[in-house]
DNA sequence: GAGTGGTCTAGACCACTGT
DNA sequence: CAGTGGTCTAGACCACTCC
């Protein structure tokens, strides 16, 4: 095993007994872990990458390396879907009230902030197959972002796409000032007479590209879970596509699926 | 932006470009990318572990450095649930022919290979609230590791816990001998009276540790996908907890929310 | 300005892969 | 054995944080 794999299990074994707490500052990587170690310095940074990369330690240029604190989680669950079916149809007052991220979350509206970017795209062969639509068909591309009125990083970054043809029928929809739109994208729908008889959610993880990491501000050891939702109406046909990259760290999707009795 | 920073970028550009194929090997770093860069070893290798941390590049000892294939994904459905509570009380000869895990990914039972692992442990104060029982409270805990025939790794890592008081009523639940057990968890559960109502799944996604990436074969720039899954039955009594921990980069999972029609 | 991490160099030597 | 990546050294200099 090499020294820099033997300092980094060493580390981690003294983190996880807690000789520094959440939050605490391990020693400085020059003098002291150089001369505790007694190695170089590139193999003391060479283990504290391998803690990083882990997510167990935060880097921190000019103060120092910290335990990383975990991070409190938003909730978010499949209930949501119901629940925005639900008041699709009610009066704008109800609708305006709280969104479906409110709703998980239990956060008011005014500590959101919301971002909405539209731009009228051609369907690749992927999205064209979920449509069922020839590729190049026009798509209506909607670009959310969703963050914290206190902190900078969003931590929701959303893709999502409808039919252009479909959805030209209301002009408003066309219409990026129009966000956020009271009752979500089911209202939305309804407006074209458009119901929903299901969504399915495709969900899978990977690191961050550096893109993401830097829109969504992830620091080293932060995964990204991507969904991917697809609105089904009541004729079987796929309406929305939405991708939604969400934060690792921050996020817990919760999902019920209720069984039928014997 | 440092110089490792641009040649990630770049690389990276190039790659994207298609100028080296999925699989296909890129430039060894001594002495081609050194000189192409006009840079030294140190921060070609930094530049590279950029893109691995990233999974875009396979980094193989004695060979060269690869552009990463995507892999296949295993699909994982919600609707196993309820595919698997209608077997529950089907004749064994059924039950024996497939279970959940081949219903979704469509393998037989012959290319999987289970291996599984029986304790007796205390309920810790995370688990002990989930089911609602005091703290210390003795718990069954089964390991179960999946993979395919013809890989050495498991796709899946699996740890399930139950109420030790209420299995003993079927003693051969307490034994790792029987598994794998035809129809599953909710056959076993049958067994003892217990019908589920629901199942709640929590999914989070994080770099995996070093002993996750060891026992599940992952490369760098792969994270992992964790799953409790909480079992509630008819009195709405949770009676099964159990933690699925999945490579990001070889699941993808699919959850579909029916809803109401208005 | 003191303390601390980030970048980079030039090169030695080891370990793994394939012929 | 040749080719290629992995580890490690010793030290210079830059950049950020906080007093």
């Amino acid at each position: 095993m090499a020294k820099y794999e033997k300092i980094a299990d060493d580390l981690r074994v003294r983190i996880r007994a807690g000789e520094w707490l959440p939050g605490g500052k391990l020693p400085s990587e020059t003098p002291e872990l150089t001369a505790h170690y007694k190695t170089s310095l590139p193999t003391i940074r060479q283990a504290l990458g391998v803690l990083a990369a882990e997510g167990v330690v935060d880097k921190v240029h000019g103060r120092g390396n910290f335990v990383r604190k975990p991070r409190k989680r938003v909730m978010r669950t499949n209930q949501r879907h119901q629940w925005e079916k639900d008041r699709a149809r009610a009066p704008e007052g109800t609708r305006k009230a709280t969104g479906a991220t409110e709703h998980d979350t239990g956060l008011t509206v005014s500590d959101l902030v919301f971002s909405a970017d539209f731009r009228k795209v051609e369907a690749g062969e992927v999205l064209a197959d979920i449509f069922g639509v020839a590729a190049g068909t026009p798509l209506l591309e909607r670009i959310y972002r969703t963050r914290y009125q206190e902190e900078d990083a969003p931590f929701n970054l959303s893709h999502s796409y409808l039919v252009y043809d479909v959805v030209k029928a209301n002009p408003d929809l066309l219409d990026a000032s129009t966000e956020p739109w009271p009752g979500g994208t089911q209202n939305q729908l309804f407006t074209l007479g458009i119901e929903l008889d299901r969504i399915e959610e495709h969900f899978t993880a990977r690191p961050p590209t550096a893109e993401e990491a830097e829109e969504l501000g992830l620091r080293a050891g932060v995964s990204v879970l991507i969904v991917r939702k697809v609105s089904i109406d009541t004729g079987g046909r796929v309406v929305e596509v939405s991708d939604v990259t969400l934060p690792g760290d921050r996020t817990e999707l919760v999902y019920t699926t209720p069984l039928n009795r014997w």
